[in-house]
DNA sequence: CTACAGTCTACAGCGACTGTAGGAACAAGC
DNA sequence: GCTTGTTCCTACAGTCGCTGTAGACTGTAG
């Protein structure tokens, strides 16, 4: 089995050399052999390792839920539940982005409709963004984006 | 006039102390004068600037956006086409994400309903994140959260 | 007078990378 | 063999928008 350099495991998974470096540093991705000259050598592990972290990134897992999700992986006797859990979790963190986002999307609408050109002085984005209602957030829940 | 704390202004503006502080060092909110004894002291000037900058930001403009609308605000007789043109842009972008997330949504969505339980080792959510194939984003367009 | 809350500065940390500097190694063409 | 250009190495700073910490000082209420 021939060995690859990080170039071409960035090509193989999709993800650039400077974040394979980066994911083997917060030990997502695990030290790999290295060549005479001190060069990093990975294996066909490797590329499958890179591909689930790039799946699970690409669905918007956090960090911490993709090494969850990993070490589960590491374990296929184990209870499929907890797969189900932390995708759950995340859906609902989606779903909660998803409405937080709508809200601002109808406010910005409303905001530049009610925009009628002429000068600043006058601007009702302006004067939106002055005396705003708090008719989208709370203080203690701010968009996060 | 009477002058304010910074925690009075605070609870005024609904921003935490440190975050005007912070609003500061950025060169956001200008330099406030000084008690005898080197306390920051505010004016009613400061919570129309605050409020300003946190309806901006619970909108979710970006600080650079909030920076250009607020000298747009200093000069009151400009156009306001300028100020449309910031709100539209940061709507596109909203929209973008809007739609990121929504196509995040469908996939998890399914994923969940086909895992029926059982071992990881059967797991549909972990098969799909072995093998996803690339229906939501490519590789130059990844979700950004 | 004594707590204790509020304020000060300066700097480190968050997440998930990205970019930079300065150098060593490799592959291909001449 | 020599040159050129790409890839690789380490180590660290920067991104965004704050938040948290440490250690000291100030202001206020009982």
């Amino acid at each position: 089995m021939k060995q690859m350099t990080i170039g071409q495991l960035s090509k193989a998974g999709g993800v650039k050399v400077t974040t394979i470096r980066y994911y083997e540093s917060i030990g997502l991705m695990g030290k790999p052999d290295r060549s005479e000259s001190g060069q990093r050598l990975y294996g066909n592990n490797a590329v499958h390792r890179l591909s689930f972290i790039r799946h699970a990134r690409d669905l918007g897992f956090p960090m911490d839920a993709v090494r969850q999700l990993m070490t589960l992986q590491t374990e296929p006797g184990s209870d499929c539940s907890a797969v189900d859990t932390i995708a759950r979790e995340h859906l609902n963190d989606v779903r909660k982005r998803l409405s937080q986002l709508e809200a601002l999307e109808t406010e910005l609408k409303r905001m530049i409709s009610s925009c009628e050109g002429g000068e600043v002085g006058e601007c009702r984005i302006m004067a939106a963004l002055n005396d705003h209602i708090d008719c989208i957030t709370e203080h203690h829940e701010r968009v996060n984006l």
